[in-house]
DNA sequence: GAACTTTCGTAGCATTCGCAACGAATAACT
DNA sequence: AGTTATTCGTTGCGAATGCTACGAAAGTTC
């Protein structure tokens, strides 16, 4: 006679990061193939563009790498890719050389008057669609983010 | 005088796709580095490992596929490295010789019966820090996850 | 049962990713 | 000033990723 060892009950589709992560998954990738298809762009070059867009031209690599939560290479390869399209102007900060000062330029301001918007739809249509259940996404998404406190 | 053109005030950090992605991926690297340290496997593995646990031995690739949200071709690697490592294994199903059956092997076994209570206890942790949040959270996530009804 | 279609899993190949190391510029130290 | 440390951004390179096409096996049609 042996032991068959029994595994102990567990479901992953009750498992909560991976419910976090295929949802979030499921909206970034519509999102994704949205801004694909109609701008051109990537998800790591719309965050660029909409910070730039929110907190004005001049912030530098690092300036960006923290607030839109992409990694230094990450955001250094971005903006050439950006300023290769023409969105972005990249030029180096007089005060500190090693600075990079990235700015919209108009093509990019251009742009992002255009997609804003729709990204503004956009998030009220997911609140219309979660429902009262959007409180709750928030404030839990504010614990995880904010671990602090 | 020129037109500055004003762009639509917007601001990231209260887009519920970009907070979702964040927190997701802060909740994922957090148990990916754990799974890695700890266990040396990813987290498509653990996902796989996940899914014959909990629906016994012989599943296919293609009945992964949909279950644990991986590509094809992700769960054919993942399996394949899974076998290298002696925690699956891998069986051309006899009555369709085009499937393939996974299983767990003895040691895939007392593997994720090690596992699974840690995974269960981690559930417990973000229950506790979420608090009264994870109810709204849930939610959210079961209408973004089930777009019907 | 032969020809065609579909399903299943894998692998080739180009792209992307992520780490780490690097050069340039500035800051800190003595 | 001269030396050392630190910060900033970029890039080289190996690994991982994702699309696609492919062969093998079963299903379908005639």
């Amino acid at each position: 006679m042996y032991q068959p060892s029994p595994l102990p009950a567990f479901d992953l589709e009750r498992f909560t990061p991976y419910r976090l992560a295929v949802a979030a998954k499921r909206m970034s990738d519509d999102l994704a193939r949205e801004y694909r298809s109609r701008f051109g762009i990537t998800v790591a070059e719309w965050r660029l563009l909409a910070h730039l867009a929110h907190e004005g031209d001049g912030a530098s690599v690092r300036d960006i790498e923290a607030r839109v939560t992409l990694e230094k290479y990450e955001v250094s390869r971005t903006a050439k890719r950006l300023e290769e399209s023409g969105l972005v102007s990249k030029t180096t900060n007089a005060s500190d050389r090693r600075l990079v000062s990235l700015s919209l330029t108009p093509k990019g301001k251009r742009l992002m008057s255009e997609l804003l918007p729709l990204a503004q739809a956009y998030q009220e249509e997911i609140e219309a669609r979660l429902g009262p259940a959007v409180k709750g996404l928030e404030a839990a998404l504010d614990r995880i983010l904010n671990p602090d406190e």
